[in-house]
DNA sequence: ACAAAAGTGTTCGGCTTACACCCATGA
DNA sequence: TCATGGGTGTAAGCCGAACACTTTTGT
């Protein structure tokens, strides 16, 4: 106890915010938001959204009110990565803990749009390939390598890709996130045929036109969570 | 940064060691060391080791650190379980980073008479089976089954039941242990060519014999790692 | 008509499961 | 010699990978 009492370890939350992104019709790639650092240290520097935890909330609650007040984004479920607390990982004494979450393009958007048009968003948020980033503040390069570490390993055993999808789409589409995620094609066929055994989609009476042949859309269940998080605590886990 | 100037929010760290007990002959089990609580909050309850983030010591050391002070424990490696951070799981505000680790009964024996011979040791430590514990301090039932649960999630995909056993063990102990961890039986033949496929076991010529044919002892394959932990810094996870 | 994507069928090989069977030792 | 666990063989079944094939649209 005595040693704590003397030291000054301070705890913040930051968040690594992933969407899928296409530019100029390419294939579309992973993409996080960076925030410009205003002040030391990395004064200047881009840096994962985050922010100092408050003593009035959870980790979670300050993963999602911090990433809130620097890039208006709000998403639907944010997962603890990691906690971090390297001695020398910043000048003084900080204990990080990491959330992460998937963000749906046209949410993206739209979220960004209305933080602009409050007049209350700072025009130091940029969003960055992540596989290309630039040398980022502190350890941050570490955290966004891990988590899309976190990410290639989920979309194995889990339908997290769902997260990067809006309500309606097409098994292509859903394809498409996976093979983004992976980095590696999948055969059409046989990727029908699992996520349809998988019974996580429920297929709708309409479909997407415009191009060849109509494609059937598709929406989550959501009976099925998007990935099993374990016996953790609600009061662990919720964003109010 | 004003508002955890302001605050007053301590980091903890708590750890989990499981290992696998045989009582009186019978069917082996998980247990953990719980350690009673000499002061307020929730004085004279069972809780997990653990103690206060020193400012000059990684989350990881303080994690060995507190561990060895109450326990006289010194796992071979420690992984980070999750971060807890509700504001009320302690009467002041505690964000408790836990880790967690598999231990071998026969370390816990020679590190536990050593730690007894020593003098330095309380006498408030005891060893609990893990599905029948008492009510603990603070939410510490709740991280106890969350470790169970990530300990039978990994055990079917990575080899850690082998940190319940001594170098050399026949397959026999190899597959009590899965099974001790599983909660239920698997077919011997199976298990063998399961396991000779994974190539993470290294065949001795020695044989341990008292019971019947005798069976060929193996070790561990050392350079495959444990379980797959990601591109995290040793920094991070590194205990010196 | 033709290109291209949606969607179906089929085969193959690897891996898991179940279980029969042989082997080697202690009592 | 017999009970018991160690260790091998083998066939059925499931699942993913590969790929041929049919269907339905836009142009």
């Amino acid at each position: 106890m005595t040693r704590s009492e003397r030291g000054r370890i301070r705890v913040a939350v930051s968040t690594v915010i992933l969407t899928m992104r296409r530019d100029r019709g390419a294939t579309p790639r992973v993409a996080l938001p960076l925030v410009r650092r205003t002040r030391d240290p990395f004064r200047g520097d881009w840096a994962l959204p985050g922010g100092w935890l408050d003593e009035q909330e959870s980790l979670e609650e300050a993963a999602a009110r911090t990433l809130a007040e620097t890039t208006g984004l709000a998403p639907s479920y944010l997962e603890q990565l990691y906690a971090f607390g390297a001695v020398r990982r910043s000048p003084s004494r900080v204990v990080s803990v990491v959330y992460w979450a998937l963000l749906r393009a046209d949410e993206v958007d739209a979220q960004s749009a209305a933080f602009e048009a409050s007049g209350t968003a700072p025009d130091n948020v940029a969003w960055n390939d992540a596989e290309s980033l630039p040398t980022l503040a502190f350890d941050h390069n570490r955290i966004v390598e891990y988590a899309l570490w976190r990410l290639r390993n989920k979309a194995g055993y889990s339908r997290v890709a769902q997260g990067f999808l809006p309500p309606a789409f097409t098994l292509a589409d859903l394809r498409e996130a996976y093979e983004t995620i992976l980095g590696r094609r999948l055969d059409p066929a046989n990727f029908r045929r699992q996520v349809e055994a998988a019974g996580n989609l429920i297929p709708t009476d309409e479909f997407r036109t415009g191009s060849h042949r109509p494609a059937r859309l598709y929406r989550h269940n959501t009976d099925v969570a998007l990935a099993d998080r374990g016996p953790l605590s609600p009061e662990e886990t919720r964003t109010p």
